[in-house]
DNA sequence: CTTGATATGTCAACGACACTGACGTATCCC
DNA sequence: GGGATACGTCAGTGTCGTTGACATATCAAG
């Protein structure tokens, strides 16, 4: 009746890999909008967010890791991180081993601080996993590792594989 | 052996809850990382992008619905819209009934860019999807979906309710 | 036909967050 | 001692968002 033949399944295809693009992109900003509410009281931003969140995963780590996982300049990191240990959430520390190293910690301030910010987008996380259910979580977390790249998937592949089962081992 | 008792499970859920913001963080990186790159090349940012892409989906759009999709300021739009203009990626027309509207089209030039910014992310998103398998993608819309403010909710919300279904109707 | 609302454009200033390039210091390691 | 490394910082730039103010064209209603 359209004479579509099999241009019909590339159009589907195509309007399947665009619904995804659209939802990415909502998604995205509506998810990091809770955040960016709070910190924008604060006189903060969305990258001093991620410096809370992965110093916070990752208490001790050096400057030089959290630039790879944040894949940004010292210099920008030095432009958020300075505010940050000024405004009591981060402290650092020498490295014991390497004393060159400034190795990063959350005070309880910046624990309360990233607790609060967490829990705003946990909220919606969670509500988005109960009512889309177990399978579909899984799901989703199949097709987000498939987008991200060797460094990234690197750095959280082994925790997707387990996620769900109640693995009593360290999972950072 | 750890007397964790209820907090265990608590503690799982937060691992799981940290799992898929990282992934969103690193998957939304990754994914827009094509674009990004081909953008630069032509002296243009991801808001350039979003210009072209919502465009190219709704043909003969006015600048009102274009902001309240994208949520920019006018004078935002402005800045990114006239250079696409100018460079011949987009053409406006008054509107027909309401000569005070300037209706947003892409040209084929901007067709063809935004054809080449999508094919990236086709790819990459073909490849997640292929590798996810079905069921999977039919999870990740759901959770994505459930991120989503009632706003972007209504606006893709009846899309996902069908994806995958062969649907002849219109899908806009 | 005047008048108020609406759609759009634009000037100016600012802020957040990224970049490059260059340089300095402390420390490690050979 | 000397080169490499970890980190910090100064200076300049670019993208992309903001607020505030104002101008113009058009619609829609009294």
């Amino acid at each position: 009746m359209d004479g579509r033949g099999t241009a019909g399944l590339l159009y589907l295809r195509e309007e399947e890999i665009r619904l995804a693009m659209e939802l990415l992109f909502y998604g995205y900003r509506d998810f990091t909008a809770g955040p960016d509410a709070i910190l924008a009281e604060l006189g903060m931003g969305r990258a001093h967010h991620r410096v809370l969140y992965f110093v916070g995963r990752h208490p001790g780590i050096t400057v030089s890791e959290l630039l790879a996982i944040l894949r940004i300049t010292k210099q920008s990191l030095g432009r958020v991180l300075q505010p940050l240990i000024a405004g009591g959430y981060v402290v650092q520390s020498r490295g014991r081993s390497d004393r060159r190293q400034r190795l990063l910690s959350l005070t309880s301030a910046g624990e309360a601080l990233e607790r609060r910010l967490f829990e705003s987008q946990r909220a919606l996380l969670a509500r988005a996993f109960r009512d889309a259910g177990g399978p579909a979580v899984e799901g989703f977390r199949k097709v987000m590792l498939g987008l991200l790249g060797a460094e990234a998937r690197a750095r959280v592949g082994l925790r997707v594989s387990v996620a769900g089962a109640p693995v009593a081992g360290k999972v950072a």
